[in-house]
DNA sequence: TTGACTTAGTGTCTCAATAACACTAACATT
DNA sequence: AATGTTAGTGTTATTGAGACACTAAGTCAA
């Protein structure tokens, strides 16, 4: 067998199948906020492995639909919840030999926000029970499939620490919404409360939301609505919001 | 054929060559500070595909040998390097159809920050060309293999931007340094002057810095040495250094 | 129509962190 | 002993946030 000398030549003769590749895949978290709790989507698994446990939605990358790994992750959440714009974020990638009874396994991790209005729950293929959990149930009991209890700490953790010190929440909410909402979005993540007066003077310096001139009336004063600007759907702010002194 | 009925009968039909998944490697951008210089290690690939290019150092997971990703990241950072204890952070995941010719292709992404004094370099296998590149150097030419010019860039920003609130330099200096030496090293990353007393102040009331009683002696006075306690490998600190108002 | 109630939104004080910068301290070298 | 150089400190002004009491503007019931 003559020595390859060209790219082109080297490209003939290769084939996936002589290597021993991990199998891949991409699992998500997909947060909103319903009822007023952080909830989180999960999936009951109809086949093997782990028949019958609840996993986060996933599955694996389809090399003709997908060009890349955004591409995977967004299909999969179109599919289950009717979302095509959501916010998502890579968190992190787990692979080892033990994650997975099949072997070496390796699987890329999204968080994805989405605002509680936009989502239209679809049982679409193989009728997977599907529901939504809020976090604090879910933080304790090592329920979920593989190590799925790990890979959401990791989302949770990040979802946490990243609103400490961006406007991630105006993508839990619809487009318009109070700056009392959004306040509360970031308490009910942050699980402690915010001074008012601080909170609003940081949100408004930012520069990362417009008034949209309407208001939204009820009970008493009427609020003014707010949407996020470009800077606001993924906003660093200067300084952290901090607890109490 | 029957139905399976459980995870053990499962397992032993599964076969992974029934599946179509991609390639997935790990890639590492290895910082030091050499001359004064940030500079990251590059290799000079001695194959197809990008024969003759330089590249990140990187390689496919040995499903014998490593039991995570972690492991293949060390194995590939000691094989070059010889250093087997390095500051070593997941960055990101790429993966697309395009970016390796060879089609769908996954890479997990790594960062290693390595004392220049604990380097010793070794041209161990298929005797790669191997040198070190100054990184201002390297984020304006798209020069590398594959999307390595992407990843480096991602590397890069992570690091700049974890300096700013965490105590990560240490990770680049030897296990004593004055307080001047880690001064300049975040100077170095972060290519700003930093005001001395305010950095000081920090680093000392973040207590992540313990006096080892040495001091270095030179020309003039005496610097204190310190060493990084168990916080100080990797310390988020309460606020973030910034530049001048 | 008026006053109680509720939530929206503001004025202002205090405190803590830090950038700025001028200062003192301790060595070597001549 | 004087000079130069780097280590290390004292002190002020600014800034951003927490605390909290205040005002504003609506609904609703009597």
């Amino acid at each position: 067998m003559k020595p390859i000398t060209s790219e082109k030549e080297f490209l003939k003769n290769y084939n996936i199948h002589d290597f021993d590749v991990p199998l891949t895949s991409v699992d998500m978290s997909i947060f909103s906020i319903i009822d007023d709790e952080l909830q989180v989507l999960l999936l009951k698994r109809n086949d093997y492995p782990a028949k019958g446990k609840w996993a986060l939605p996933g599955g694996f990358i389809d090399k003709q639909q997908d060009s890349n790994l955004e591409d995977t992750a967004k299909r999969k959440l179109l599919a289950k919840t009717g979302v095509s714009t959501p916010y998502l974020e890579q968190v992190s990638t787990f692979g080892s030999k033990q994650r997975d009874p099949r072997g070496w396994s390796v699987t890329i991790v999204y968080m994805a926000l989405i605002a509680a209005d936009d989502i239209k729950l679809s049982t679409d293929d193989s009728s997977d029970e599907i529901k939504w959990q809020p976090v604090y149930q879910l933080s304790n009991k090592p329920a979920l499939a593989f190590d799925h209890n790990e890979i959401f700490n990791h989302c949770y953790e990040r979802l946490k620490s990243k609103v400490q010190y961006t406007s991630l929440p105006v993508n839990l909410l619809p487009e318009e919404f109070t700056l009392t909402e959004l306040q509360t979005t970031f308490e009910i993540i942050l699980d402690m409360p915010i001074e008012k007066k601080s909170f609003r003077r940081r949100i408004l310096d930012a520069q990362i939301l417009e008034e949209t001139g309407n208001l939204r009336t009820g009970n008493n004063r009427p609020a003014k609505l707010y949407k996020a600007n470009k800077l606001g759907k993924d906003h660093f702010f200067q300084r952290s919001i901090e607890g109490p002194r």
